[in-house]
DNA sequence: AGGAACAATGAAAGCGATTGCATTGATTCT
DNA sequence: AGAATCAATGCAATCGCTTTCATTGTTCCT
């Protein structure tokens, strides 16, 4: 026999289509006799409603698009995980769409899910903000990771918890800092090294801008290798990743980290833990980015045309083994 | 004015909509200048077809759904990526749901999905085999990396890359093995065991078996206290991630690696090549998985019912910097 | 010239659900 | 007792598209 549909039910109940839609729509208009007996017979022939019968008629797909830059970053995975826990506690699915680290792939896959999903996230966009404000126009969206005055946001602010590690960094006796910036395209790259400038401007104490550097585990090598030219004795890195990198070259020459540089991430990815020795870095709260970006959404697929929302959730600093005290300035190789 | 259908295009050019749809579906059946108009004033509309109701009619979703066993795992992420570059080259889209290394959350995800998606991929799955071809009953379905007779499957096969690795280190001088074994529940651990017993058999050498470890990296930080427990100069860890944890609880003993032991892992994920010495492993072919898994799907969804198909890919060895000569056999600590 | 073959199009029937409105008894109120 | 109210249900329209079948000119044979 085919699939069961909600004739099959009501044949098989002898009541009307509608009444067994009702059952599971608005099962109290229901009399529980008539209720359990269709519960039964749906039940026992397996039905299922059909999700694009059902969204034709209510013009909802009961999926949110989640877009991410790069899903071979680690800094990901567990953002995956949080959002998808959350949309499934709303009832949703959750259609992944990785980018590969290219802006024009985003605005396509925008245009792609637009009809598919009933909002978007993307997460880390690289995209300029007037195609993302363009490709979004009319479509529920939530950015994470980069905040745009007309659409909703949800960032993770790293600020206070570089200032902690800043602050951690100083009172082992480190004196003379080195930068290592990120991507330029990056917003997160811009912010942190906004941060990590006034609190050592804040402090009086040496900076030196290192980069941009990609944002890959080689970038990061060319970062260490730029860090050993210089008299600091510790770096920010831009994440952990570039951390990992700095780390390679630095082991790769002979260089003690924490003995003689110190060396701070940021991210807190999987990564961070298992690399020796283990990475200084800033967490970022996962479970609420993704949570906070599901709800947002949710608001703004209800009341279209909303007000955005723009929600801010600070990072926080983990001491690790790759800080520590300070040997003094030290010459370049 | 309300969403573009193709009645309001069928208006605007004086046309029926039978004919804009098959501009869209059959363009060869619609004279050229109808045609053309219709595309253009599709555009300026800004048509964009109803995926619900497309599906209503023709049922297919034109997604497929690819649910992996922990998304947090460094393994998935390129195969996420190949998996979703070929669907979208076939028109698919992916709804991808990450089981949270819970079997039980398999089968209902894959229940979930039924109806959602026009067939599914399960990627190293955790379930009991009979709960597999339960869930998948009816539902086009492909299994990676868990072999199951009455259901499509694409394997990545380390068996010969692992001889390899071993020949690798015989030739090295070693003569001492151990075996640090995975996860019991998982097929790829079983089998890589395996392939690993059959070499140290054939080959006359002595094999020590440890384990089995949890597939993280504190797994391995106890896969590397227990190997130092045995003579071997030699260990092959379950896969990268174990791997490192190995060399983090060497290295924070002072073994030296290559130097005093040699370490394999298998999968060859990011994390290889960034940690310190970097891991002598097995390359996994993620792109060739990741699209036969969709085509092998492709061809299932569209002659449901057909026989399954069955694909073994090999793994390649990869030398790098965490084997080397050994030293002969050493004292336990 | 008369009909076969064909190309281009339209009319209309679904696909499987939801939902506003109408209908039907039963209950309550005055 | 008759009207009003209410709970439970059915009817039928609708969502936007695909697709079969019928219709209409055209072109091509013989």
């Amino acid at each position: 026999m085919s699939k069961p549909t909600i004739y099959s039910i009501a044949q098989r109940c002898g009541v009307s289509a509608a009444t067994v839609s009702r059952v599971f729509n608005r099962p109290e208009l229901v009399s529980p006799r008539v209720r359990e007996q269709v519960t039964a017979v749906a039940r026992e022939l397996g039905y299922l409603p059909n999700p694009a019968a059902r969204g034709l008629v209510t013009g909802r797909a009961e999926t949110i698009g989640l877009i991410v830059s790069d899903i071979t970053n680690p800094f990901f995975p567990l953002l995956v995980r949080s959002i998808q826990r959350t949309a499934e506690r709303m009832g949703s699915s959750v259609m992944l769409v990785d980018a590969e680290e290219s802006a024009a792939a985003e605005v396509r896959h925008v245009a792609r899910l637009r009809g598919r999903v009933d909002g978007v996230i993307v997460a880390s966009p690289r995209s300029s903000s007037a195609a993302l404000r363009e490709a979004a126009k009319g479509l529920p969206c939530v950015l994470l990771n980069r905040p745009l005055r007309d659409l909703s946001s949800v960032i993770c602010d790293n600020t206070s918890a570089l200032f902690d590690a800043g602050e951690h960094l100083h009172k082992h006796g480190h004196r003379s800092f080195a930068l290592l910036a990120g991507p330029s395209a990056s917003w997160a790259a811009a912010r942190r090294s906004q941060a990590i400038r006034g609190w050592a401007r804040g402090r009086g104490v040496e900076l030196t801008e290192l980069g941009p550097f990609r944002a890959t585990f080689k970038g990061g090598r060319q970062a260490g290798a730029a860090l050993l030219e210089t008299g600091a004795t510790a770096a920010f890195a831009f994440d952990d990743l570039t951390a990992c990198g700095v780390l390679a070259e630095l082991a790769g020459r002979g260089v003690a980290v924490p003995g003689d540089r110190s060396v701070v991430g940021c991210d807190d990815v999987l990564l961070a833990r298992t690399v020796t020795p283990s990475l200084t870095t800033v967490t970022a709260p996962m479970d609420d980015l993704g949570a906070t970006a599901v709800q947002v959404l949710t608001r703004q697929i209800e009341a279209p045309g909303g007000a955005p929302e723009h929600h801010r959730l600070p990072g926080v600093f983990v001491a690790r083994d790759s800080t520590g005290h300070s040997t003094g300035p030290r010459s370049t190789s």
